[in-house]
DNA sequence: GGACTGGAGATTTTT
DNA sequence: TCTCCAGTCC
């Protein structure tokens, strides 16, 4: 095998990334550069020209999905050997060195791995227990801190001892202290403890650290820019023995902050390790001119970022078309237009659409059009197969077999399908339990001899035996076999078949659907035990059967689109209050990520974008005066073809012209409308109600007084401000950047945020 | 245990 | 507006 095998047909930019020796390395791959075939390249090469051995490889990604391309990609160029490589992602990585050597942390082998749902039922479990108000420690509120604490490795106890004095947050640690007791006892951890045992376990233990330090001599990560403090830790320990990290992301697509993910790795690479090989990959094989071009102008206006700029050497000028609609009907309805049309005339097919929007709450609309004209769809988000009530219950009943100490997943399932075992017998049982230091199954199983229980023992033995009797067939049958006994043994299917009610159709398909997985799981998987199944189980999503080979137009938010591609993307919603969000707290780095998600849903079209927004929308029951986002007129107008008017005499105008608002008498301006005029936030409609910018709906009086207090005064340094969110501040710093203000502010409680002053609406006091 | 009701809340979610 | 929840009644 000669060289040019693995540097065929690529730039000198990606042949630089591929063939480049021993080091640190950071390639800033931008969207549509071909950072996956860099990256599988890069590993075939390092197999076969620095006679690496595939086992000395650790390759880390973010979703199953992209682990299973790469796989599949390398073994392509170098063949099976391929096989003894770690390609997995950071999860499953961990999880495989967690489970070899969860006894240095206390966790029996067996344990099982509790997904948000169940971490919402266990938090709601000790919220309650502690007699604590779940209003003012939700769980949204106490999952973020948890989540937090353990991206720094934080235990409860210096968490409490970091916020001594603070009387709420004293309160959240005694969550967080309950809620890590609770999960050891249950034998079981959740998604950030996989990460956060592995990098437990890695620093404390000399030997196991030099032992994987050792193994992986090149260690590659994908989508850097998605890494969090942990993930960092751990990729820093892995590669410190031989210093062969090679990173690739992009900065401009980092859009999970919001979920812990820290840009600044990617942004920092060059100086948290020594002697950093950069390599920037610009030149782009996906998308047409003008469409780049446009993505270009979008992100080119966010502060923090590194200066990257696409380029193509295609000829392809492709089209890039907006569409303003009354109301969000109209909108729906010319996309299901342009997709009957593009069809027709271009013969394009279902598959080579897509439909994005910022929001899950908008494809309800978008999906009863493509119904109602017959247009398949493939709908993602929303409620996921493994979320599903049925699914959970199986898996539950799984749990409970392979883990008896799992008491969440018991009290699930003990009184379902209903054996009489309900929430006061329970109850009992676990005082009991408690009392005994037991868990519940235990003491269900000597029910009979303990006075407060012995009235209802029989029932509780009879479960007991149940799971016991299945725990000793599930090391005798084969996963699929063992799976359809336990939804026959334990009666869910007949209760489902039994209560005669329709809805309860879907859950049976459900049923078999999974039991199909079980099916496929042991034809592809090597390790077809239970527990490999069970551990594949905790790991999957919808997401990694996502294909578009099934002739449907895709829908799904911006944020699950990242890494995919169409021949024609929609993107829907493209108004201020919707994207931009209007609920953004102001700060830079919020909205610097908002246009990062903008710049990602651009960059998904390959020949032709549509950028559509509408009027007035409907959002939750009340009808909002909506305008175009700021994105649009970010992009210069030459670039845009406008196709409002093109569609005014469409029969479906006239199907939703009651729907126009009275005040609507906007002009309907050739080209491109919000070019045209000022700022279209400065639109204020004789409607009783709208949508301010900032998000809140307000009398239109008051938002003519709101303008006015802005405008009167402009913010400068010294000044004392309100924000509904961080609370009460001084401005410190105020920077002009063409016509926005971007200001510094040291605030009371919430520390120094940068806030751009037309989004942070902040009241002078 | 199931049916009914009122009230609050309603981003984005790779694992 | 819709959906999810806790609380109430039978």
């Amino acid at each position: 095998m000669n060289k040019s095998v693995f540097t065929e047909n690529m730039n000198n930019k990606q042949v630089e990334a591929i063939t480049y020796g021993d080091g640190a390395m950071l390639i800033l791959a931008g969207a549509g550069s071909g950072k996956t075939r860099v990256l599988t390249h890069r590993i075939a090469f390092l197999i076969k020209k620095k006679s690496v051995h595939p086992s000395e490889i650790l390759a880390l990604t973010f979703t199953n999905k992209a682990a299973n391309e790469m796989k599949e990609r390398v073994e392509n160029l170098i063949g099976p050997a391929a096989n003894t490589m770690w390609i997995g992602t950071f999860h499953s990585m961990c999880l495989r060195i967690l489970r070899t050597h969860c006894d240095k942390i206390g966790l029996g082998s067996n344990f099982v791995i509790y997904d948000t749902s169940d971490q919402k039922e266990l938090l709601g479990d000790c919220i309650s227990e502690l007699n604590l108000d779940d209003k003012i420690y939700s769980y949204q509120y106490i999952s973020k801190i948890i989540s937090n604490s353990k991206d720094k490795s934080m235990d409860p106890e210096t968490f409490r001892a970091l916020n001594l004095g603070n009387h709420k947050l004293e309160k959240v640690a005694d969550i967080y202290d309950l809620y890590s007791r609770k999960l050891l006892k249950n034998n079981a951890v959740d998604f950030d403890d996989i990460l956060s045992f592995t990098v437990k376990i890695l620093e404390k233990n000399k030997s196991v650290k030099d032992f994987y330090s050792d193994k992986f001599k090149y260690v590659l990560v994908d989508e850097y820019q998605d890494t969090n403090n942990i993930q960092y830790r751990l990729v820093k320990i892995l590669s410190k023995k031989h210093g062969n990290l090679c990173v690739v992301g992009d900065d401009d697509q980092s859009i999970y902050g919001w979920r812990g993910a820290n840009f600044e790795n990617i942004l920092n690479f060059e100086s948290q390790f020594k002697q950093v090989k950069t390599v920037f990959l610009e030149q782009n094989y996906r998308s047409a001119k003008k469409i780049l071009e446009a993505a270009n102008n979008v992100i080119s206006k966010n502060i923090l970022r590194k200066n990257k700029k696409l380029w193509t050497e295609s000829d392809n000028e492709g089209t890039l078309c907006t569409f303003t609609a009354r109301n969000e009907y109209a909108e729906a309805q010319f996309i299901v237009e342009k997709i009957k049309d593009l069809i027709k005339k271009d013969k394009m097919e279902y598959k080579d659409f897509a439909i994005l929007y910022r929001l899950n709450s908008l494809s309800r609309v978008l999906e009863d059009t493509l119904l109602s004209a017959g247009v398949p769809y493939k709908l993602f988000g929303g409620l996921k197969f493994y979320e599903r009530k049925e699914i959970k219950d199986i898996i539950a009943y799984l749990r409970v077999i392979i883990n008896p100490d799992d008491n969440l997943s018991l009290k699930r399932i003990v009184n379902f399908p209903r054996r009489g075992i309900g929430n006061i017998s329970l109850a009992d049982i676990e005082r009991q339990a408690a009392m005994r230091d037991e868990t519940i199954l235990e003491t269900m199983a000597v029910s009979g001899s303990i006075p407060e229980l012995s009235k209802n023992a029989s029932k509780y033995e009879k479960f007991v035996e149940m799971i016991f009797v299945l725990r000793a067939d599930s090391a005798e049958m084969p996963v699929s076999k063992f799976v359809e006994k336990v939804i026959d043994s334990t009666g869910i299917m007949d209760a489902y078949v039994n209560s005669g009610k329709i809805e309860n159709k879907a859950r049976i398909d459900n049923i078999k659907e999974f039991v199909s997985a079980a099916v496929e799981f042991e034809k592809q998987s090597e390790d077809k035990s239970f527990e490999s199944f069970m551990n594949n189980l905790a790991l999957v999503t919808d997401l990694d059967s996502l294909d578009s080979e099934e002739g449907a137009v895709t829908l799904m938010t911006l944020h699950s689109s990242k890494g995919l591609e169409f021949p024609v993307v929609f993107i829907a919603g493209v108004e201020n209050s919707t994207f931009p969000m209007s609920r953004l707290d102001g700060s830079v780095e919020e909205l610097d990520e908002e246009r990062r998600l903008c710049y990602v849903g651009i960059t998904r079209a390959k020949n032709h974008l549509y950028l559509t927004c509408t009027k007035t929308r409907t959002v939750y029951g009340k009808t909002v005066v909506t305008g175009p986002s700021e994105y649009l007129s970010d992009i210069p107008a030459e670039l845009i073809e406008d196709l409002s008017n093109e569609h005014l005499g469409a029969d479906y105008d006239k199907r939703y012209q009651g729907s126009e608002a009275h005040w609507d008498k906007t002009p309907k301006n050739p080209g491109s409308p919000w070019h045209a005029s000022a700022s279209p936030r400065t639109h204020i409609p004789k409607d009783k109600t709208m949508f301010e910018g900032t998000g809140r709906i307000v009398n239109s009086v008051e938002q003519l007084n709101n303008m006015k207090k802005v405008s009167d005064d402009a913010f400068e340094t010294g000044n004392k401000v309100e924000h509904r969110k961080f609370g009460i501040g001084v401005i410190e710093k105020v920077f002009k950047d063409s016509g926005d203000e971007l200001l510094e502010i040291q605030f009371d409680k919430a520390g120094k945020k940068r806030l751009m002053a037309a989004y942070a609406n902040l009241k002078k006091i």
